[in-house]
DNA sequence: CTGAAAGCGCTTACAG
DNA sequence: CTGAAAGCGCTTACAG
């Protein structure tokens, strides 16, 4: 463990820190006009105003986040819940937030969790509580359980839910819009010539397989096309559950030419599994993925497949929380788009 | 942006958090005699000590980590420092961190970083005083650059770095040891039988590329065998590097029988290679990865790498931060170890 | 538009 | 072993 060094033994760089009263002191002003400074109150004189900030920067003032929150009665800091068991989903959501909090004094602590385990609610709680968080990210699918939004609300909290449809009032929403992903896959199959076109979906705990599902069945119907019974399977969101759904598909007497898959591991397993039956993909059959995680170029063939702007998204739901305008910003970088690679091609002729 | 509710408008559950007040109250005794308890302090009698331990169970109190810190002098809070561009190796290793501090009272808070950025050392600096971290986790790469530790210990910053090498005083380091997986990877190879053998590296910025790579060499020396200079490559760790390298090792026009590449990616890279230019995994060639990350199951061949336990070096790690004692573990559980699949054979008949 | 007072909930010396 | 005082660096009412 480091012993952090005394003024008296430190190197060149033992120069206290400066608080509100130095800043106080140097600019002639009482502290609670810094204060009024700091956060922005726009009852100061212009001419304060500069002189305290020249000061600021002279002295590179930077207010003690514990002081502040102490006072404020909430931390500067803001928590990530989550549960998707995807790493790369977890990863460009952190970056996202980040993306935003960067600059704001704010600072992101992340909050695994498991919704099924019986103190999922306290541990969510004491979370909250115990840092007295100054508002949460919730993602899918605790974005999807009403007991943790009502939790929010009962202690205070402010929260934003991520999640595929609105679930909530419009404040705390950031909609990812899967439906029009869907759509989109649906439309690249439909106009590659493929009529006989399955579909593998999440679990049916996650509003999202529904949606995908939805605005794919949607939007093939808009073109004349239908998404038969037995063409409709349901996986788990894993690569396993991909194998298996796609052996069966692929065994049926009159197999789809087209599979899309709930999510690119799934999509992945779908690969593995015509492999495994010798088909080839696209030649014999075409697979389409959801999410353009890493692993979709990194498949072989790599893989169709419908990028989900996580990101963005979490750029979105930080500058919410910390209530900043989101608006202004082009509406479609947070939109689901279909990336087209080597999965999917025209169905074989018959 | 939920409104925090006043207690007047309050749900059934509005009552006020307990202090250090109210429990010295209720326990007849000074706040500073709750404060020793909340920081076992051994100057306490045990009979003072269980009574304030009752009307803190009673109450449910616990101390508030803002206060504490502003106190103290120092937040209740571990940054995790990374630059570690692999999302499963940063889950993997926020999960280990939190395992150690579940109900320990401290936060953890993410610091994604670039090395390579002008502002690296002032970002880390501002991340580190701003919030005055109660100390840090640096991780490969970021771990071995020394001006980042040098950083820590100008400022009073307890850290600790995790390494596949010593770089620093004992007490700051948490060794993975990669040369150890470099030798299992060797031995498993010249077990099957092979003598022409390929190593491809990791970027040499990098420590765990020559850990990983004198592990292997070494092994393969002790059997007799020879790593030859046109057989030892180097790529960066990434996929295109691995196809790269592997093209260039498949198309000689003496190839080798097994391929050892330093992560799982390159070895994603290198499996792709063969298929391109129609070899066989393992009948032709064999290959090994580094890692075990998600994605060695998911290929095809299923890959045959060395499992690094990065959750529970996480787990050490935070444990260390902590002050808490980290050995009677199993060492054992801390090393890596070779996961045997598909993607390893006895090499062809010549 | 600006300020003096009180307080947020703890801990660190300093006494005893 | 225990406590009264002072203070950590801010902000919230409350005045003016």
């Amino acid at each position: 463990m480091s012993k952090p060094r005394t003024p008296e033994e430190g190197g060149v760089e033992t120069r206290r820190r400066a608080t509100i009263n130095d800043i106080a002191r140097l600019a002639g002003v009482s502290k609670k006009t810094v204060s009024r400074v700091i956060n922005a109150s726009p009852f100061v004189r212009a001419d304060t105003r500069e002189k305290i900030e020249a000061v600021i920067a002279e002295l590179g003032y930077v207010p003690d986040p514990q002081a502040r929150g102490l006072a404020y009665g909430r931390a500067f800091l803001i928590g990530l819940v989550y549960d998707n068991p995807n790493p790369q989903y977890v990863v460009n959501m952190q970056l996202g937030l980040l993306d935003a909090m960067k600059g704001s004094g704010f600072e992101l602590v992340v909050h695994p969790c498991d919704r099924a385990s019986p103190t999922f609610l306290d541990d969510l709680r004491g979370f909250v509580e115990r840092q007295r968080l100054f508002g949460v990210v919730l993602t899918p699918s605790v974005s999807e359980d009403e007991r943790a939004a009502a939790l929010m609300n009962e202690i205070g909290c402010a929260y934003v839910r991520v999640a595929s449809v609105s679930l909530d009032k419009a404040e705390h929403m950031i909609e990812t819009r899967d439906r029009l992903g869907g759509r989109e896959a649906a439309a690249h199959l439909a106009d590659l010539g493929h009529t006989r076109i399955a579909f593998v979906s999440g679990p049916p705990t996650f509003r999202s397989s529904h949606e995908r599902r939805s605005g794919f069945e949607e939007a093939l119907e808009e073109r004349g096309l239908h998404l038969a019974k037995a063409y409709a399977v349901e996986g788990a969101y894993t690569y396993e559950s991909g194998i298996e759904r796609g052996r069966e598909l692929l065994s049926m007497a009159q197999p789809p030419t087209a599979i899309f898959a709930g999510n690119d591991e799934m999509a992945a397993g779908v690969l593995q599994a015509a492999r495994q039956l010798g088909r080839r993909v696209p030649e014999d059959v075409s697979v389409v993925g959801f999410d353009d995680f890493q692993i979709a170029s990194r498949l072989w063939p790599t893989l169709t497949t419908v990028r989900t702007p996580t990101r963005e998204i979490g750029r979105l739901a930080a500058e919410r929380l910390m209530g900043r305008d989101d608006t202004g910003r082009d509406p479609k970088s947070r939109l689901p788009s279909l990336v087209v690679r080597e999965s999917t091609a025209a169905p074989p002729k018959a």
